[in-house]
DNA sequence: CTGAAAGCGCTAACAG
DNA sequence: CTGTTAGCGCTTTCAG
């Protein structure tokens, strides 16, 4: 690997004055500069990052931490806290959890290490300590979509509450009495408060509530599968559900289309977020959505600027999400507001 | 920030005891051990990772640079290239790269720098030369998906010639006669051979070749629906189209939805890589599909072997696709050999 | 078994 | 305008 030293003895001079050149915009006579310029691009020297990082005190990386790459929710997170990122001439460290409380544990170690100057955060459980290990004052960071109660931080989520609550109104109003919910992971704040819509939409609809019709599920396609087999499964099925997250509408739809049953008329479906499928889905998807690229955006820039100013009061962002109506709840107009 | 000084301090010892304790298993007396065990403890101290790369000479880091993070194809390579990094301690820093020149050389700026061991990279164009510039004895990388000729590394790929061959040989053997193609970047490997595997299959099938039957697009979804527009509007349309990717066949079926178009009664479609929503689409569809972590995972694999001992000849492993058939060609069985 | 000291590649304060 | 020097936090000889 080629250093600045080799650069300075191949020029002659001093690695000072090799890493002027590189640094101030205009140091130098015009001579050296060349002369500097030209050695550096014969040699094919780039500066090491960890040098860099080392001696300046940052890393200028910050890391994104999320249960799942592969759930385009957390990708579209992803998108948004790069793109501000990048404005901030910062790299971004993906850090990909699998709701597995050890790897999160692995990756908070390697944050606790200085790997990156601060982070944004989706954390596996509620429930889990480790977030309080990091040291706020040395490492900023922002949660996101799912907030920790039990660390003092900034958090940028969703009124979970009010979608869900929103989306089964939505189906009251369509005249459904015996309305499911398929829910995510209850030790997460949007399992929570999903679930939480859910029941306060049934109470103030004068719905009773069924336990049988509440399926506690964790996030996954598999689990909403088995959910839906058990739901249909009823002495007195549901004629509708809610579903708590993207993903466990895949696993609810792929069971009920390769079991022949229709929606919205044997069974109608809202989801939480919006698949990019949504609209050509056997049947079009109506379903409760915010932006998630947004929301990455305005954690980054949050987090950006805690970098540069930790002193601001804690700060707790809630998009509200809109309902956007399709096909797969049977829309009846004259029942819509 | 508390430093190894911080804790040698406390408990009146030197740095290098500390660093011992913490590095070698079997170090010093049970007493001495649980004092600097217990100062590590209390102080909070957490090695800094990035002097630690600096004196080791690696970061433990490797990179995965793909062209877009949303797209669960590259996603579920990420998935396969985490978890080998996991098992060799290693963490992945991921790049998105946007498609975007600019972008991905700003990226290997940083891979120069030290920033990572080694990565893997599904490059933007195979006609950028950006890849030449970074130093293979110095930082290793594999390519994957995407192969850059111009540059002497491992790769991973699929068979993308006889993937698309196998799909329209497909569609002629269901007795379409007039069958499009809506094709990915033509500046990349996949792009350029799924192509050439539609042209072979045609021409062995004794199918003249229709100029205005190939659209060139850029594997976007957007640029699928415009194509798939402009196809329709044909004096005679086709009645097949073999969709380069997964993105563009998305958006070519939100085209033909949108339009009350049937699949397959009006037009038969075949898809390059298999969304998650295959089965629930409102027609099923039949794709030639490949196990993008499986890739992932042979990839990260090759990358670890160079790492440890880069003299054994460059690697090319290409996966060989498989073709599941649901609705969307209007399956006949006994056409199928 | 432990401490002092050198040094990884770079920047920045301090001299000249 | 340029060079010398001192570190950033850690590991690792080399002495004691």
């Amino acid at each position: 690997m080629v250093t600045l030293k080799d650069v300075a003895n191949k020029v002659g001079m001093s690695v000072s004055t090799i890493s002027r050149v590189l640094n101030e915009s205009d140091f130098g006579s015009e001579n050296t500069r060349i002369k500097v310029l030209k050695a550096i691009e014969e040699l094919g020297y780039t500066p090491n990052t960890v040098a860099q990082s080392m001696i300046r005190g940052k890393t200028n990386q910050i890391a994104l931490v999320i249960p799942d790459v592969c759930n385009p929710f957390y990708t579209n997170i992803a998108r948004g806290v790069e793109d501000v990122c990048l404005q901030h001439k910062y790299r971004l460290l993906l850090c990909n959890t699998d709701e597995n409380l050890e790897k999160q544990n692995s990756y908070l170690e390697g944050i606790r290490g200085r790997l990156c100057d601060g982070f944004v955060i989706s954390v596996v459980s509620e429930d889990d300590p480790s977030l309080k290990k990091i040291n706020y004052q040395d490492i900023p960071f922002v949660m996101i979509s799912r907030k920790c109660s039990c660390v003092e931080a900034d958090f940028v989520g969703i009124d979970d509450h009010y979608g869900a609550y929103r989306a089964v109104t939505h189906l009251i109003r369509n005249g459904h009495k015996k309305i499911a919910t398929i829910s995510g992971k209850q030790d997460t704040y949007p399992g929570q408060m999903r679930l939480q819509g859910y029941l306060n939409a049934l109470k103030d609809g004068r719905l009773p509530i069924e336990d049988s019709y509440i399926c506690a599920c964790d996030f996954s396609a598999e689990s909403a599968y088995r959910a839906t087999r058990d739901l249909l499964k009823l002495e007195t099925p549901p004629t509708a559900i809610f579903i708590g997250n993207n993903l466990m509408t895949l696993g609810c739809l792929n069971y009920l289309h390769s079991h022949n049953i229709r929606v919205p008329e044997d069974i109608a479906i809202v989801s939480f977020y919006e698949p990019d499928w949504a609209s050509i889905c056997f049947s079009p998807l109506t379903c409760i959505d915010v932006s998630a690229y947004e929301m990455g955006t305005i954690a980054a820039e949050l987090l950006f600027e805690r970098l540069s100013d930790a002193s601001f009061p804690k700060k707790e962002i809630l998009l509200t999400p809109e309902l956007t109506i399709r096909k797969s709840c049977g829309y009846k107009k004259h029942l819509i507001p």
